[in-house]
DNA sequence: CTGAAAGCGCTAACAC
DNA sequence: GTGTTAGCGCTTTCAG
């Protein structure tokens, strides 16, 4: 009578009306018929003893833990933020819950995280790796578990889910932005050609210069490591060249480094636009309290996080009606927009 | 031999090298003595089959899930992500996870998923109300899971632990401060009176300008709803009636209704602090970005993250030592501190 | 329509 | 030291 701390189970309520515990899984999950008449009683019973499923007991069971991991480098990245807010969104209403973690873009971290989410038995995952050449995917792969990769896709030597964003636009719609205000002299800081999003928004960059007949000046073009503090050490670089390698506007790559490259062009004394003008990756300003509104390639977030939802959904789905491996991998390339602020001078 | 497909499970590698399952569940776990001969076998045999623990089947006969729950109102708040990021510091080195589960503000989802976070038998929760009259959480007390309270504390006639801010310190910080710059009219945007962020920090802004002699205008505290456009139609309101209630300076009780205050001063062609000074709460402006720089309450979150992780650890240790109930709760106020700005005028 | 039985992968007495 | 046994709470054939 006092024994308040035994856990409430199926066997407990199938005992105490009588039935089997087969019976009440039966109404629990509502699945093949029970009569109308025992539901009842089950359901009852299920209220009156406040019964709550164990999930543990089921995952094992069903093998499947109705989880899905999402590994990012900063959980403080309102892009981060924002995309695991368009997850939840639509995953939620599903069931699925959402572990979260963090990697603090440190490789080991990683690793471990990935771990640790394998042995949990999670049911997809959703990874913006740091660690593009070694990746440590393999155990998900190996019990195909479906795994999304976003904004930076590994060089792995297989197919993969990605969903990310169409780096080469976002480069053309700066470069173009530019050229029609009639800017010919263009710097950029990008991240590292390692990394997609270094490498195609380089790309990019270059050839749409080239579609604008305006010469590649390679000095003007540099590879930082998406910190802030390296936004910083290019642009003094450049600035330190004005004279020898001369631009007039700067397009930095990431949202971290535009801010270093604020940072170092007040330093020298320069204002923006007046002496330099630039255009930002992924500024979130969500106040428009930064003065000036620097114009920025922005990503749509929360629809991005939205499309992953239902790719994980439609996968995990799949995977229960089908028996065959997937064959064929989802990749999702997203459009940009650039969203226009004060930083960039009609010359 | 092609049946990659089938889990590598104890009872497996067991077999492979004649030994039994508990002998090697032993060397897993490291625990009681296995002889050094055996227990290099089935490390052997581990490595090359590359074995990793089901940690569902661990959990339903440990009753324990290495997992926590953290129920938040807003992921984007940078407030809630350095949080998390705090806790997660803390705990996943002791092998913890974290499922972050984000309500929006709605009393519904955060009853959603606390109910779904039960049912997967998650080890602690961490919740930051949004239903402070009707929180749902009798079913962790019931089963003696730890519940820490942050940020907002429940109407709940019983102990609870919470890490929490000294709300009305703050507010006296911020009255403080406007007094001192010359401001006796000052009008307050803070949350509802039924959550103790809305509530203290409230009275504290009352209590404030009475030990500084000021008259208490209500018509000049208003209430919202911690969101951004609450933060405007808040401002807009008083702007409105700027005539008939005049006031000089403004606090605002939360992060994204200040954003919202500070859209709705420029809406009317107003600047900041030249016409309406401000003091906002929370504000993160990583990169010193934000023309003008808003004068701010800050909470150290990631050591209040840190604490809350501490004390979980320190909940489960005891949970597994010592039998009975824990009797005392604990309970943390954390001092705030002003940030100085630039949006506060000298009158 | 319902029950009995087996077992998901692991741990933990309890023997030997 | 190591194996045997008995479940954790649930689902799911398979009979009846």
């Amino acid at each position: 009578m006092i024994d308040e701390k035994e856990e409430i189970t199926l066997k407990y309520i199938a005992e105490q009306i009588g039935v089997s515990a087969s019976t009440v899984s039966r109404v629990v999950n509502n699945k093949s018929y029970v009569s109308e008449k025992t539901r009842n009683v089950v359901l009852d019973a299920l209220n009156h003893y406040k019964y709550v499923p164990n999930e543990t007991a089921r995952s094992l069971k069903t093998n499947t833990t109705k989880t899905i991991g999402v590994v990012i480098p900063d959980l403080c990245e309102t892009f981060f933020g924002m995309i695991i807010k368009g997850i939840d969104k639509v995953v939620s209403p599903v069931g699925y819950t959402i572990i979260v973690a963090d990697t603090n873009e440190d490789k080991d971290k990683e690793r471990k995280h990935l771990n640790t989410l394998f042995r949990k038995r999670i049911d997809a995952l959703v990874l913006a790796t740091v660690d593009l050449f070694d990746t440590n995917v393999d155990n998900f792969y190996k019990n195909s578990i479906p795994v999304i990769f976003i904004d930076n896709i590994p060089h792995l030597d297989m197919d993969v889910n990605y969903v990310t964003l169409n780096n080469s636009k976002a480069s053309e719609l700066v470069v173009d932005h530019f050229i029609s205000r009639g800017h010919r002299h263009i710097a950029a800081i990008v991240g590292s050609d390692e990394e997609t999003t270094g490498f195609e928004r380089k790309e990019g960059f270059v050839s749409a210069l080239k579609a604008n007949n305006v010469d590649v000046n390679n000095n003007l073009i540099l590879n930082g490591d998406y910190k802030e503090q390296s936004g910083f050490d290019c642009m003094c670089n450049l600035l330190k060249n004005l004279n020898k390698n001369p631009f007039t506007a700067v397009y930095v790559a990431s949202e971290m480094m535009t801010y270093g490259a604020i940072r170092a062009i007040q330093k020298y004394g320069l204002s923006i636009p007046e002496d330099i003008s630039i255009i930002g990756f992924d500024i979130h300003d969500r106040q428009g309290l930064f003065k000036p509104k620097i114009t920025s390639i922005k990503q749509p977030e929360s629809s991005i996080g939205k499309e992953i939802g239902e790719i994980i959904i439609r996968e995990l789905n799949k995977k229960e009606t089908e028996h065959d491996v997937t064959l064929s991998k989802i990749n999702r390339l997203i459009d940009p927009y650039l969203e226009i602020g004060d930083s960039v001078k009609n010359l």
